[in-house]
DNA sequence: TTCCTTGCAAACGATTTGCATTGGA
DNA sequence: TCCAATGCAAATCGTTTGCAAGGAA
């Protein structure tokens, strides 16, 4: 599920300019860098994945990383077996669910159908019911083997 | 070394017991209380908090946990702010989901009822299918507030 | 005895921080 | 100019490992 470099740079770098400029964090080469680096992912990056291809200082990459969360650009996303990889946020890459391949490691985007995605939607408004709990987001994580895997 | 007997069901324990038995690996005070301070949890617990209960050294516990996880007696859950905690495996305690706080940061267990659950997997069965993606497992993190945040 | 487990301390890897330097508005 | 961003090195945090001592079979 690739995301379309273009279609980001154009539309949506533009509205990420527009949010950082509102909470008056400049975007540098560094964050560009970033931004960049995640938006031509087929899935969430991994610091040290990041860094292989930006360069730099590591501290600087880390740093961008927390800016850019703070503003709201950029998500954290735990994988199943620990590892902190790094993902657009959900308002500029739509929402969407990770397919784990528990033989090579890889962490694949998939973006549902709207009807399954509601479906969705419901089954975990009625588990909050259930529970007490206000539901505010979910996320599915999909372990098993991948296209190449299986 | 602290040890606690109160074990949420014998049934489970002898079955956990077995098992170690089996792969030759021994059930020691200290494993012991692991396995204990997580039945009686109403969710996954962090290592530094199994800890602060159980006592020794810290080394020790990580081994424990390490020793049971390869036996098969514990699983990993990576909270979404990162924080590893443990929990009994899914064939002693149920498949599950979690319930996360987004604001007090509790990681509670939910078991959905089974229609609920059934649905779950006919949509994860579907997204695998699209993707061409081999499912063999599934977690639904659900976030918003608990029941004493709301 | 002979493994296996434990405790302690040191090592480790990922991430963060202090501080001096650089660079853009 | 001036403040924010960067690089480097040191510090920190959770976790792991080496090694010697303690216990069970």
């Amino acid at each position: 599920m690739r995301i379309d470099l273009n279609m980001t740079s154009t539309l949506n770098m533009a509205q990420i300019e527009r949010r950082l400029a509102e909470r008056r964090v400049r975007l540098t080469g560094g964050r560009r860098a970033v931004v960049d680096g995640l938006a031509s992912s087929d899935g969430p990056k991994s610091a040290a994945e990041l860094h292989r291809t930006i360069g730099g200082a590591l501290s600087s990459l880390y740093r961008s990383l927390a800016v850019l969360e703070s503003a709201g650009v950029i998500a954290l996303h735990h994988s199943a077996k620990g590892f902190v990889r790094y993902e657009l946020a959900p308002w500029i890459k739509g929402h969407h669910h990770h397919l784990l391949c528990s033989n090579c490691g890889a962490v694949d985007d998939t973006e549902m159908p709207a009807a399954l995605e509601k479906e969705l939607r419901g089954i975990v408004k009625r588990i909050g019911l259930r529970a007490g709990f206000k539901p505010t987001d979910h996320a599915l994580d999909i372990e098993g083997l991948c296209t190449r895997c299986r």
